[in-house]
DNA sequence: AACAGCTACTGAACCGGGTAAGTGAACCGA
DNA sequence: TCGGTTCACTTACCCGGTTCAGTAGCTGTT
């Protein structure tokens, strides 16, 4: 019941410490047979390293870290971060590295922890979601040395690597594609504005607004709740241009949207058209189904978790991009009604 | 920047390193005088204590384990699991304890990583999810006498101690509410078969069904996703005799078959009731909103947590009975209509 | 003065691994 | 036959805390 050590290995052996230690890491200085002896003694008595003992004297935890900073209601809501821990787990448990997970308020509250881990060298590495506009966590980071992936950029990311994807391309198609159905009026429903990717849609936004020759677009920032995205779209279809084409940041607040498009007997699409940023299988759900920008998050994790563990091997890790979200066509997009068109 | 040990301090402070262990961890055996002088010099130099030193002589590893096994898909449209975590987080991390997560495929593998965890002493207990029928997690944690918290039960958890909920009483009041509103063809799409609260709440069904004399009271199994609940519904109301009322396992599968309903231009609730148990927010985001079953999900997580370092602290934890669910009632819910009633 | 009892420490062992340096024996070439 | 090399280990110490057994110095008691 009591578990094994490498002494006790060693004992029943008939060698050393040193001799089980080198069998049991693969290094040279035992013989084969030796080494077979012993491997066969730690299956059979079931030894396994204590990670204490291994991080005292090998100064590597094998763990990382993931620190999130939303509230308890949006971070059980947003399919995103289960699905991207889903990945980064796939890919840590593969290769033995486990994952702490820590939520908190706010960014000096996750920079706290972070320091904190680094401090008690409970972690190799850190991921960084939700990257700011202006980061105390990024030079934070770099001034501790503690190895880190950004999950956004690439810029702002300082010399950190990061694992990104093009926000501004499939925003710009995407309201090209409205263009093209003949929306003049399109809004845009912004995440929390003070995250670098809600930054990058809002300027892609508008620099295509101004190309397409769309003066009415505006963007709206909320919160990503449900509430948010309902109150914001009732405003927005209240006033007397009304748009004809909303553009979501998360797939809740686009959910709420058409609830409330309905509920003003407006017809989707007939009077609105709504995209959906984030393809959650929530967006098959609804009536009319979401049009929406989709991205394979778990595989994103696994590359997340890759480049971290390259980071901390030492490897010197470059940015990477990720492929950028697809448009997926569904019921909640259409042509614009003549009568609507006419207005403009 | 290289991080300072006790020995540093020591150093400093011009005593021994039992002394700097002394004051820092608030033991007799140093002067108030000296101890100022070592924590303002701990303070000083920013000394964190390294965990896996503080792990490999104290035996504890402050830190417990969480392993989740369900599919990415399932697990990111799930709020549950995040606001259970969110809630276990808060109980922990004010404790000094940190989460480690792992999804895994199946029970084996998950059975497999706690053996891991706790032959490598990387966790101090664990908490375990999604009780099964005959869960080989119940025995198998007993002998190896790792400190574990079942959520679930009371029932099946041997001599582990569990947090639970009473959902057969909840389930009772729901379909009393809908007989009282003059369902008497009501279904019940369940959750997975082998995890033992839909045993409960099926037994519960039946048993109402049962007392109320409602023959064609019908359960059927799913595994929770959307797709799942779309088709169980477009079955159920295909049917020659269709249900005037379905209650969900989850709020995923209630909106999916609200969408099945309007798709069929049934009107709900007039042609059908729709009850969901799990009242996330989306419940609130459907036209009509979603009659449901909730909780407080994130209060459930710091019970838990309490519990399990209770537990770790090696007091007799008995188990917790939560409150039970309560129903919300909302638009998706009404009486039956003449008509339909009259096919009864 | 002798002794007990206390405080405030010190020194060393210990937790369970990793690893550099050292050792004895076998082997090998000149 | 002897020095050098390699092999297969052992020895000993390290990582950074915790903890237990001393111990020196002071106080109080009789």
């Amino acid at each position: 019941m009591k578990r094994p050590t490498i002494a006790d290995i060693a004992k029943r052996a008939g060698v050393s410490k040193g001799a089980v230690s080198y069998a049991l890491n693969g290094r040279p200085g035992v013989s084969a047979e030796t080494r077979q002896r012993i491997l066969a003694i730690a299956e059979e008595v079931g030894w396994q390293p204590n990670s204490a003992a291994r991080a005292l004297s090998g100064s590597m935890s094998n763990v990382v870290g993931l620190a999130l900073c939303r509230p308890a209601r949006v971070l059980g809501i947003e399919p995103f971060f289960m699905e991207l821990i889903s990945g980064l787990e796939a890919e840590l448990s593969a290769r033995d590295y486990g994952l702490t997970l820590q939520v908190v308020a706010d960014a000096e509250a996750e920079l706290a922890v972070h320091r904190r881990w680094w401090a008690e060298r409970r972690v190799d590495g850190v991921l960084v979601c939700d990257l700011r506009v202006d980061d105390p966590r990024v030079p934070a980071l770099e001034a501790l040395g503690l190895p880190a992936v950004v999950i956004g950029g690439p810029t702002n990311t300082g010399a950190l690597p990061s694992v990104w994807h093009d926000d501004a391309r499939p925003l710009a198609e995407t309201v090209e594609y409205l263009s093209a159905l003949g929306h003049r009026r399109i809004a845009h429903v912004a995440g929390l504005p003070e995250l670098l990717h809600t930054r990058v849609r809002t300027d892609a936004f508008h620099e295509v607004a101004a190309r397409l020759e769309l003066p009415e677009a505006e963007t709206v920032s909320s919160d990503y709740t449900g509430e948010a995205g309902a109150r914001i779209t009732r405003r927005l279809l209240s006033s007397a241009r009304r748009p004809t084409a909303i553009l979501y940041d998360n797939d809740v607040m686009a959910i709420a949207g058409l609830g409330v498009a309905q509920e003003m007997r407006l017809d989707v699409p007939g009077d609105l058209s709504i995209v959906a940023w984030d393809d959650s299988p929530l967006c098959q759900l609804t009536h009319p189904a979401l049009t929406a920008l989709g991205r394979d998050i778990p595989a994103y994790g696994v590359i997340a978790a890759k480049r971290l563990l390259a980071a901390i091997a030492g490897e010197d890790v470059g940015d990477y991009r990720d492929l950028p979200a697809q448009l997926t066509t569904r019921g909640s997009t259409g042509a614009v009604r003549s009568r609507a068109g006419k207005v403009t």
